[in-house]
DNA sequence: GACATTTGACCCAA
DNA sequence: TTGGGTCAAATGTC
């Protein structure tokens, strides 16, 4: 990248994002006129090449990372030698890329029971160092919501915030809302694991002595970037599994239903498991035209927080039931990327 | 003194 | 104009 100056990069960056954004608008006018596959076709592949642009680049393109990945912050923020000379220009970029870098944070959340322990004080810690900055009541909820940020924000440029706030209803749940990935190194020195984001956590165990009575109990996490809601979206369901005692992925579990001769519904394969977010497929769980295989997925809690604050609101995009052939390839990418299109509105 | 929390003010997108 | 998110000064804690 040092033969590309910042601004070019920057500017380069943005004219690919704008003109993805721009050919997403595009598509989804189109789908409300019943365009032909071959004009869908040819978005498609306007939208991969933008896709890929992006990655060259080492921006990250659609993964939904932030601009302040490793890779980011150094090409954004320069070479050492070169700091200096870049310092106001890259104070200004920070002030002007904050919303940006907001809006194109990685999200996802989560819901936490608190444990025994910690009671009503709070979620369990997540292995990260938080820091505090604002707390708010927000309108129709009847608690605070508290906002923290990375403690090593400006020491090592992390990003990374969560919003917590506790439940209406039940008092020991925590909805956490998680923006940015860490770029600090805080994760190799804690004890605790930090919580991997949704693409790479494949199982998720939250105090299970609290979950008396729920034999079947589900966390689930959604991930988004506002800028890309329906793309770059997806949500992973993680349902506990009885005879194992643990939390799995929804599309773990279901398999192994399925092994057992049970009956899977397709609408609960999650990509979670294909190691990106690059592939959506947001199964809308609690939609009750879909009809979901027993008890599997009855008592599934949802968090589609970060999908309600998207500019796309309510566009929940169901994936039909099909007779789902056991050896379809759900981590095509083919399939995942675009395919909640097919299905929206 | 260093660091964390609190809280009113401010910013900005819708 | 409003509400959510962030800032930053004041205050608290170790």
């Amino acid at each position: 990248m040092e033969s590309v100056g910042i601004w070019q990069y920057n500017t380069l960056v943005d004219e690919l994002t704008q003109g993805m954004e721009k050919t997403m608008q595009l598509r989804l006018h189109l789908w409300s006129t019943s365009p032909s596959e071959a004009q869908d076709l040819m978005l498609q592949k306007i939208l991969s090449s933008y896709d890929k642009a992006l990655l060259i680049l080492g921006w990250g393109g659609s993964n939904g990372e932030t601009l302040t990945t490793p890779e980011t912050s150094v090409s954004v923020h320069g070479s050492q030698r070169s700091e200096d000379l870049n310092k106001n220009i890259n104070d200004n970029q920070d002030y002007m890329n904050a919303s940006k870098r907001r809006k194109m944070q990685h999200t996802w959340t989560e819901k936490v029971k608190a444990d025994s322990k910690n009671g009503l004080e709070g979620p369990t810690d997540d292995g990260y160092s938080w820091r505090k900055y604002g707390q708010k009541y927000i309108l129709g909820a009847k608690y605070p919501r508290s906002y923290y940020r990375c403690t090593y924000r400006l020491v090592q440029n992390c990003w990374a915030t969560k919003q917590v706030q506790r439940s209406d209803d039940d008092l020991t749940v925590f909805d956490i809302i998680y923006k940015g990935k860490h770029t600090c190194n805080q994760c190799c020195t804690n004890t605790v694991p930090p919580p991997a984001s949704p693409e790479k956590q494949k199982l998720k165990l939250i105090d299970g002595q609290n979950l008396q009575g729920q034999q079947k109990q589900a966390l689930s996490l959604s991930a988004s970037t506002e800028e890309m809601p329906a793309l770059f979206s997806f949500q992973s369901t993680f349902a506990f599994h009885d005879e194992e005692n643990q939390y799995l992925p929804i599309s773990t579990l279901l398999d192994y239903k399925h092994q057992q001769g049970d009956t899977i519904s397709p609408q609960l394969i999650s990509p979670a498991t294909s190691g990106s977010n690059y592939f959506t497929a947001a199964t809308n769980v609690r939609n009750p035209n879909v009809q979901h295989s027993e008890a599997d997925t009855a008592d599934i809690i949802s968090a589609p927080a970060s999908t309600t604050n998207s500019p796309i609101q309510g566009m929940e995009f169901l994936i039909d039931p099909i007779n789902l052939d056991p050896n379809f390839a759900f981590n095509m990418p083919e399939f995942f990327t675009y395919s909640n299109f097919e299905h929206g509105q």
